[in-house]
DNA sequence: CCAAAAGTGTTCAGGATACACCCATGA
DNA sequence: TCATGGGTGTATCCTGAACACTTTTGG
């Protein structure tokens, strides 16, 4: 990171991907000093004075996995004076960032990513993991509590935003976009009703492609038409696609 | 404000209130240090290293305004290393905190107040304005862009769960509730479809109470069943007001 | 008795839900 | 030819929108 850091002000991430079934988190590894079993992390750092935080973070989750132009905002700004419980959690950040400020502000981000091949080996490159969002277990700091927070925003934005497109690769199936519904939501979707809910949201190209290489029906491929949406968002009133 | 002061973030409070036909917003006035016309801005202020920011936000609010038990929310963060442009911008927050730092980075709060007479007799007594929303003209710094950002929260939320009785005296009229609506999202409102979808809210309790002193049919009096509705609102599902 | 806002019901169109069978492909 | 998930239509219910007149009070 360039120039003076803020001692007292960091960004974390937490990026959410979807792999067609099950929603994950995005988690890289923090180094020890104790024993030397894995403990991880959100993605963050300390930010520099001269960014502003939407940078800050954007640069943050380039260099610690490697992702760019990825959907990203602003999530909550966690800022209990005792959030950084442990001793081992202050010997981490003095070893890391050497800081030795008892108080650090976070303020967190929120971000979806297509987990595709080339994501995927750009994330295995540095020591990231992606993790299962039902199986979290032990994770640093006050990370847990930020990880739900992000849930809930993203629940709350598949309802009102078509942002489900961020988490889907360009081309997918019907199928594919309402397990992420129902996934995400926690709920179950009618598939008759889905599709024809979808024929009124007038963004969704039908390719000529299908599906291939699959032992049953080859379903239809969809694209977005993310241009066409930011076009018409602004005049006209809102889409809701669930 | 208590002990050591982080020099680098700040709470800045958008609060709105209601008189029963427009939306108004709360202004502190800023001293001058050139000639001596008001300028106004939110009030703010550093937040002490011992508090968490909600804790940092409520104070401040009380200290400046003498509001307490208000309804407080996070807004957003404000992080543009140049958003403090001018000199005179500079040489305030110099005068004020003596802080001569370049940048500060600013958490953001919304909060919703009821008008009445005891709130005007409280916000009379510091330098404070209630400024029509529709009729802003000058704010310090970029508070404008900040009070643009609340105005969007507060029409969310207005959709999405029942804030609305936070601008509204304990004891209000059908109408008083419509108008507020109809204020603050800007679009008319059927009044028979309004009261029809009211009846279906659970949480509105009919009084034996009218009106007094005005010079038409008098109109019943509702209140808010904020306890049932904390509680039941867990279990159940949301309820939409409008 | 007049002015002003309160309060009240019905009709209609569009959206949401529930539900069962045939189709195309790979193995 | 079988197993697997893809893709389709209809009937019913519910919700939202449009719309006009009578009632109660103060002056």
């Amino acid at each position: 990171m360039n120039a003076i850091t803020n001692p007292s002000v960091s960004v974390d991430i937490v990026v959410f991907g979807f792999d067609g079934s099950t929603l994950k988190v995005l988690l890289v590894e923090r180094q020890l000093m104790d024993d030397g079993s894995p403990e991880y992390k959100l993605p963050g750092s300390m930010i520099s004075e001269e960014e502003d935080l939407d940078t800050s973070a954007k640069n943050t989750l380039q260099a610690l996995t490697g992702l760019k132009n990825v959907y990203l905002e602003q999530l909550h700004v966690f800022s209990n004076p005792h959030r950084i419980k442990s001793e081992e959690d202050r010997r981490w950040i003095e070893a890391t960032y050497g800081i030795t400020s008892k108080r650090i502000i976070t303020v967190t981000y929120f971000s979806l990513v297509k987990i595709d091949q080339s994501v995927l080996r750009i994330t295995r490159q540095g020591k990231t993991m992606w993790c299962n969002v039902q199986e979290l277990k032990r994770v640093s700091f006050d990370h847990k509590e930020i990880i739900l927070k992000g849930l809930e925003r993203l629940c709350s934005n598949l309802q009102a935003t078509p942002i489900a497109f961020e988490l889907l690769p360009k081309k997918f199936t019907i199928r594919q976009l309402q397990n992420l519904y129902e996934a995400a939501l926690g709920i179950d979707i009618d598939n008759r009703n889905f599709r024809k809910r979808l024929q009124k949201f007038p963004f969704l190209i039908q390719l000529e492609e299908k599906e291939t290489k699959v032992n049953h029906k080859p379903a239809l491929l969809y694209q977005f038409d993310k241009q066409g949406y930011l076009q018409e968002q602004k005049k006209l009133k809102r889409f809701r696609l669930f």
